[in-house]
Formats: structure tokens, C-alpha cells, sequence
DNA sequence: GTGAAAGCGCTAACAC
DNA sequence: GTGTTAGCGCTTTCAC
């Protein structure tokens, strides 16, 4: 039913060899032209394709790599995807995409997976508990294993400069004249989380000044909201900074239900700038944020990764100034 | 290096099937413990794991299925791939997720990759121009192609009852005393839009009504908010229906944007569902809409893929009331 | 310029 | 119960 590469051959009048000599380029210095265009017309009449399998076999080498998230319903993740395969499917590269969901079981599994499916190389955004051990048995094969977006490990990473963005918009909010500040981070395991808090922490100390309080979120648009409302009754801050836009978001809601107003009464700040929400268009004013290329970082990691450059990266971000912060009047 | 199969056997003091059948279970009722005992160990210390490629090449079978979809950044497909992940990695197969980004010659040449990659089933959410021939060409290799969400040529298919569902949304306009209705819908190539737009009919003509006005929009966001000013510039309407809930939201911006409230002014209803999104929260009042089950749907069409179903499946969906639509006071 | 032959790692039919 | 053998489809020396 399906042709091998002996049928083509033989329908050519050919060897196999040759055959697959055309199928590879092989053919480029010494080949009859009349040779090679018969076998071409061979492989379209027999509707010809190679088993991927057979050459993955011989050859060695399976042209896979695999891409690894958190969560593949998050946008932002979404995005770095759409990067990576950018990238690798147009080096004729087959990547193989694993949504973790958050669950380090489930990232282990995946992981493994790719082990068994002899990626040639992986890259990885590691959910917040990384069962290290799998890691390392990809590695320990000669797989070459890229992090992106989060550091963990000893691993090359490609990520955004987040330390140094968030010091940029903590003194973009002391600025604007911002002084009783909250900020909600993100998970302690998760390096961007810890990097943004530094940076942040970065552009206080410059200036003498520190959080009225720091509280812990979980990266989510609850996390945040709830975190918020704690902030709101239980101190009196005039900035509320997230450390991403999805906190960001539940951050306003909670403002609005505590009967506040944003920018009058309260400063809002965010950090991920994932506009391409469409629904983030509702929102009036605009966030103040920090611009990550996540696009762009999902193809730095995927062109590294496959052109074996080592050592780690970081993009740079930029702050996008929106109406949620804006210049205070002291009111002392 | 790498441990082979013989090289597993040896250590264990056996021939190479003998692993083999260790490894694949058909060592159900003969085989003396102590042997299974010994080449288990000697699996473990030599850290093996088969080639996947000798495997697939030797048993003709991948165990490796496609899934395509249009977007693989819109929400809504994100939680389509979730749960056709969670069946078929569950089976012990490789899923190959392919984003075509509404491309159709990128969506044909994902096709062609699946072809080559010898997957054993495609799941494809076709885009709106798809390269049929495409999907013929894996058709006639004996490929098991399983639409999900739309229809198209004669495959069969997973989707939701669109028009049934779409009726009963028209139905509860017009019983809420919604007259005068300007309707928006989906790319005219697509199952869902028409079947939408298809439904919302029959029950207007049931009533005996007719739209005041029917656009056309591309399921995003904009086209959404466009196709609503026109509307709210032109028409006098008393409800606006979007074929989706991102248009939807794109009407109720356009809506703002003209000064008028809802649903003091005017009503507004969408379709879809997928109130995941943390930033729909926002909303107030919440989105008339229609609840589809898009988790179940990816579940149930790789169960169907995988189990050799033939023949399509249509799934319920449910009417879900939001204060975007309420009783109406009649004016006049 | 092209062909013959070997073998990638695995599994299954058939021996014993 | 376990081993021997052949071969899945391809690529790549090495001949000539």
C-alpha cells in the first residue's frame, strides 16, 4: 500500500541509495540530471514519503525538541510558545509541546517523555517545585536543556531583565511622588517573582524608602484580588504593585469593590504588559507595567537551542507608563 | 554510552526478546520471576530506555496523534488542546500540537509534518480557508481524521449544538422583550458562525421577527467593537448579539464608547463561554452567553479518536443569563 | 555516477 | 520458559 523507498528505486531503475541520495541533496556535485529526474518523477507517481521512524533510526538524530510550560491556557505562555515554534518549525525541527499544568508530577512525566522520544534538545519553563531529577536524567543523556523566562538550577536561561525592570518602575512610581507603598509578589520558587521583588526593592533602598507591606500571590488573578482587599482594610497605602499583570487586574477589582477610585485615590502597577488580552482593553485607565518580549524570548531560546550556543541571555524590557499611576499631589 | 536492548540482555544474562517481552508485558503467564527479577535490575543500572524510533519502525505504529488548531493563543482553544491532552497522554500516546495561526498554507503544511511524522489520527479545528486537499492527502493514507468545534466537507465531527443552543439564546431575547436586533457574526467559512446565526433565526422566525441588522465580524475582539459602532451609529437597535463572547466584548467597549449603558440602553449577548479568563471578571454586568463545553469536547474527540469511533457527536451546551440582558420596560 | 551490503534498535514468529 | 533469526525502512560507507 504505501511505497518504500526499494519501490521508488525500483520504479526508477535505480538503487535505493540513489534514491535516497535525491531525497537528501546528496546529489549535488555528480548525478545525471536525466537520474535524478526520473527518480523525482518515481517519488510523485508512487506519492512517495519517507518513514520518519527508519531514518530517525539510522540517522541517529530525530529532530525533536521539546517545549515544556506551566500552563499552556496562560497567554503569556502562549506567546513564548508561538515564539519557540516560529523558530523550530521552520528549521524543519518537530517539537513536541507539554503543558505541566502547574503539576511538577505532571511536568516529571512530560519530561521523561521527551527522554523516551530522544529530544535532542528541551526547553523548559519550570513550574514553581521542578522535580530537579528529571531534569537531570535528560541532561545526563547529552540532552541539551534551555530554561527560559525562569531560572532554577544551574541550567542556561533565557529570560527577561526583570530585576532591572522593576527598579526602573519603582522609580518611576517614587517619581510620580508614590510613597506608602504595597507590593504583591509571586511565588517564592519562581526567579521572576523573587527578581521583580529585588528590583523593586532596588529602587526603594536608592531612595531610603521601604513597602508599607509585602504580600505573596500566586501569579493568578485571585491571588491578587484577595491579597489586595488584605492591603486595602488593613493599611493605608497610596500604590498597590503587583508583579504581574494578572495580579494586577484582581488588584483593580478589589480597589473598585473597596469604593476606590484608581488613579485618584490609589496608585496601581503591574508587570508582564500581556496587552494583547483584549479584554485587558476594557480597562480604564491603562495599567502601568513593565514590557516583557515574551515572543522574542521564545525564539532567543529556540535559536540558541538549536545553534548550541551556551550560557544564558537576557532580553531587554521596557516600562509602559499607563494612567493607573500617576503624578500625587502631596497631600501633607 | 547509551544502553541498547543487548547490551541489557547480556547484563542479565538473557537473549534480547526476552527483555523485550519484560518490557511490553508478554511475560503475562511464562516467565520465571527470578529471570523478570534480573532484567529489571539490570534495566535500572543501566538506566535503558528503548529507541522509540527502532520501536515504532519495527512495530508500524507511532502511537503519535496531531492536533491543529487556529489559535493556539486563543483561550478558548488552549482549554480545546487541555483536554485532548489529558485522554490521549493518559493512553501512552504522543500528542503533536500544531498552532496553523489562521493560516491555511501554514495549517496544510502542519498537515503534511503529521503525514510525515506517520501520526495514527488528527484531531483539526480546521481554519477558515482549509487546504482540503491537505487533509485528503492523510485520508488516503489511511490516517483517522476527527474534526473538533467545526464542520467541514464530509469528516466527522465533535462539536457543540450550535443552533439549538443559539435558538434558545434568541428565544430568551425575545421573551426578556428584546425587539429591535442587530446581530454579529463569525467568518462566514466557519460551522460555528453560521450555525450561531443559523439558530438565533429560527427563533426569531418562530416569533415572526427579523434582525434590524446583521454584520459580520472575525470572532476577534475588534471586529467586534467595530461592527457594533456601525451598528450603534446607524441602526436603532435594542440588543446587540455577537456570535462570540470576544466580539461580544468588543460590542460592549463599542457601547461604552458611545455613551450609552447597559443594559439600561441597550442588551447585549454573546456566545462561548469561557469566563476562565480572569479579566472578564471585570465585567459588570456579566455577559448574557451560552456555556460551551470546550474542555469535554477536546476530552471527547480524542476518546473517539483513539477508540476508533466513527460517525460525529454533537454535545449540549447551556444557556447562561447575565445581567448584560433584562427585562425590558417596554417604551412605546 | 551508481550499486551492493551492512546495520541502526527493536519485536515477533518460530524453534526447542 | 527462553533463544534464534529475520526484517521493519532507511542511509552510508565502500566498491567499481
Amino acid at each position: 500500500m504505501r511505497a518504500t523507498i526499494r519501490e521508488v528505486a525500483e520504479h526508477a531503475g535505480v538503487a535505493p541509495c540513489t534514491v535516497s541520495r535525491v531525497l537528501n541533496g546528496h546529489d549535488a556535485e555528480h548525478m545525471r540530471p536525466e537520474t535524478k529526474e526520473r527518480i523525482l518523477t518515481s517519488i510523485r507517481e508512487l506519492d512517495y514519503t519517507p518513514v520518519k521512524a527508519a531514518q530517525r533510526l539510522r540517522r541517529q538524530r530525530t529532530h525533536a525538541v521539546g517545549i515544556v510550560v506551566p500552563d499552556i491556557t496562560n497567554l503569556y505562555f502562549a506567546l513564548l510558545i508561538r515564539g519557540v515554534e516560529s523558530i523550530v518549525f521552520d528549521r524543519g525541527f518537530t517539537s513536541l509541546i507539554c503543558d505541566s499544568s502547574h503539576d511538577p508530577r505532571r511536568e516529571a512525566r512530560y519530561l521523561d517523555m521527551l527522554l523516551a522520544e530522544d529530544a535532542e534538545g528541551v526547553l523548559l519553563v519550570p513550574s514553581g517545585r521542578v522535580d530537579m531529577s528529571a531534569v537531570e536524567r535528560l541532561a545526563a543523556r547529552g540532552v541539551r536543556i534551555m530554561l527560559v523566562d525562569r531560572r532554577v538550577g544551574g541550567f542556561p536561561v533565557v529570560e527577561a531583565n526583570n530585576r532591572g525592570a522593576s527598579r526602573a518602575l519603582g522609580e518611576h512610581l517614587l517619581r510620580l511622588g508614590y510613597r506608602r507603598l504595597a507590593y504583591i509578589s509571586g511565588p517564592a520558587e519562581v526567579s521572576t517573582a523573587e527578581d521583580r521583588l529585588r528590583g523593586f526593592r532596588d529602587a526603594l533602598d536608592a531612595a531610603g524608602a521601604t513597602f508599607v507591606t509585602i504580600r505573596r500571590g500566586a501569579f493568578t488573578f485571585e491571588s491578587g484580588f484577595d491579597a489586595a482587599r488584605h492591603v486595602l482594610r488593613h493599611e493605608k497605602v497610596d500604590a498597590i504593585v503587583a508583579a504581574n499583570d494578572l495580579m494586577a487586574f484582581g488588584v483593580l477589582r478589589a480597589v473598585e469593590e473597596e469604593g476606590l477610585s484608581v488613579p485618584r485615590d490609589i496608585g496601581v502597577a503591574g508587570f508582564d504588559h500581556v496587552p494583547h488580552v483584549p479584554y485587558a482593553t476594557f480597562l480604564r485607565p491603562e495599567l502601568t507595567t513593565v514590557d516583557v518580549p515574551v515572543h522574542e524570548m521564545g525564539c532567543e531560546a529556540a535559536r540558541r537551542l538549536l545553534d548550541g550556543a551556551d550560557g544564558s541571555l537576557q532580553l531587554a524590557t521596557h516600562l509602559v507608563p499607563g494612567g493607573t499611576c500617576v503624578v500625587q499631589r502631596r497631600t501633607e
